[in-house]
DNA sequence: CATATTTTGATGTGCGTACATCATTTCCGG
DNA sequence: CCGGAAATGATGTACGCACATCAAAATATG
């Protein structure tokens, strides 16, 4: 059962040739021909060779440097992220990675591009950035990657490029649950859905819209929804809205808020005095929506855990950069649901 | 901002001390006067000093060798439990940890006692145990730990005993999410909810029992439970205490199995061809569980990530055997909702 | 066949810690 | 103030790998 762990010592016997050219192969030096190439290959696979993960890192000498990327300005949940971005950098500063946290304005596409771009091997090993939809991205992502850049996208994802690891969850899928949360806590009862979201444009809460209509649609069709209107993931502005949704609807069983503003949505629904009555599903388990669930304001939150994505997000990073594996089931994101019940 | 890293001599230069000396007050090696080290200490506080992890553990050459102790027998959660463990163990092998896997009569609580009594530092520097609330099971805990050996409870839970850590969850609160979503996905309509268990005599089911009831009577007294029956977490007895449950209550809005045997269960259920009049909420993400989930046979599943768990308890006896730290945010296992729409 | 070139071997160093040994200093009681 | 014990210093080795250098061998080229 426990066999000696193997070494690269013991590689080199096998494959009849030197440490050096073992390490040759496995560093990718030049100067080995294609058939000893093949001969320490096959030794390799054959002894089920994984180098010693503390002595590599131990004696590469260099820390790994990662950076994170992500939106400036006020969301509980990007703070949330923030927050677990500075608080990891400070654990792994002792374990040879050091994480830099870089600020781009808020979902201004060609600041993000312009500072990928800007971005060399030189500077650090690997990136992960909240990747907004927007023009020249894509093109600023693949251009680092095809710089030697090791790169993921967190929370929000650019399928079509070339980014090797996404770190965040199916948006489609959340709206699904959300929908399917909105229908089976109304409680039977016909009428209108209200939807906010913070902005037409971007991408997950379009993709949440999207989720939560197909589940409506299909399952509970006797919850009809209202057009989405933009709360711009300001509290102010989705207050206004709500008030106004509110106001002009009084068929309203069920409300979805797709993005952030929860302060203010919170508290309209507190001063509409309708606990009970409107059954409500928003996303993020910030300080504000934790209240307002444990007060009843809300039913039911859909949630990513920000720290696990961080988490996740910096061991992807480590295992592309080190050549080493990624464990798929540890990195899947989960869509959390949580009530007043299961708040962590 | 980036510091250079504190090594050894940094702390010896500080503290004005040899670099022997540092080592000796690190490692609890006797020979050092008080005062002595209280300087080191108060330089090591100073820099903030950490070992370089990697360094330490190819500096002590031999790997960490964890225990899992899981009880034998044919339970699909446990089942998970085991492949991860498994899994696991086959990926720290190159990261200079042991992990041994033994079984034990499932909930024999003299076996559990005596194999951990025969556990001494010889065997191994951790163990992890899912500690069933059994006589002279505590006792044997206890004395694990005066051995000097590390030990975490894994699942099941014996919060008196001396265990330094458990992995799992707060089987209350899973109850009372398992409770709310009885009591908000049956719609209003009124009517018993039937109660199943594996046994009286597990600690985790009758807390779950207590979290639902607890939910149902403040908040939905509309509906009123039925005594708790036990299926003895075998599919064919969950079955037929199932079908004698129907036939005799017509009256049933909702069933809750608080163990498992799910199997039978979902069979009884099929057949019964009441999806969408029964609300059924069941425990852990089991293969058949998934299944009747999408059919939607259950509509709710609370849940633990058997996965996480396990990972969980091996880097919380890492920290413990090295001296490390527990990142707790990062230990902390969730209780997990799932609907037909978020299966992971 | 001689020379240039490529490929391979031999060997060494450093990473930061754990752990061991032995020499030296300090301390304490008598 | 002496002797023995306790405390401390000095020093070295090992861990497994990355990386570098130079010599030796194999191969290619004209």
């Amino acid at each position: 059962m426990n066999r000696p762990r193997i070494r690269i010592h013991d590689v080199a016997a096998a494959a009849g040739v030197s440490l050096a050219t073992v390490d040759r192969v496995l560093n990718k030096r030049p100067g080995v021909r294609q058939v000893t190439v093949d001969k320490v290959e096959a030794a390799l696979r054959a002894l089920d060779y994984r180098p010693d993960i503390h002595a590599a890192r131990l004696a590469r000498g260099q820390a790994l440097r990662l950076m994170f990327i992500v939106p400036r300005g006020h969301n509980s949940f990007m703070d949330m992220v923030v927050a677990e971005i500075r608080s990891t950098a400070d654990r792994l500063r002792h374990e040879r990675c050091d994480i830099e946290l870089r600020f781009v304005d808020a979902f201004d596409g060609p600041a993000v591009a312009s500072m990928l771009d800007a971005l060399s091997p030189d500077d650090c090993d690997g990136v992960a950035v909240v990747a907004p939809d927007a023009p020249g991205v894509r093109e600023a992502i693949d251009a680092c990657v095809a710089r030697g850049l090791h790169l993921v996208t967190l929370v929000s994802d650019l399928p079509s490029s070339h980014r090797q690891h996404f770190v965040g969850i199916d948006n489609i899928a959340a709206g699904r649950v959300a929908g399917r949360l909105l229908g089976r806590l109304s409680a039977g009862r016909s009428g209108r859905i209200a939807l906010i979201a913070g902005s037409m444009t971007l991408r997950d809460h379009m993709e949440r819209h999207l989720g939560c209509e197909q589940v409506l649609r299909a399952d509970f069709p006797h919850l009809r929804t209202l057009p989405v209107v933009e709360g711009r993931d300001f509290a102010e502005t989705t207050a206004q809205v709500a008030r106004e949704l509110l106001a002009a609807h009084p068929d309203i069983v069920g409300l979805y808020n797709m993005g952030a503003g929860n302060r203010g949505l919170v508290e309209v629904l507190r001063q509409a005095g309708a606990p009970g009555r409107i059954v409500t599903v928003a996303h993020e388990l910030t300080p504000h929506v934790r209240q307002a669930l444990v007060e009843g304001v809300y039913d039911a939150i859909v949630c990513q855990d920000a720290a696990h994505e961080v988490r996740s997000a910096v061991r992807v990073l480590q295992a592309l950069c080190e050549g080493g594996e990624v464990v798929r089931s540890q990195e899947r994101i989960r869509i959390e649901v949580y009530l007043k019940d299961n708040l962590p």
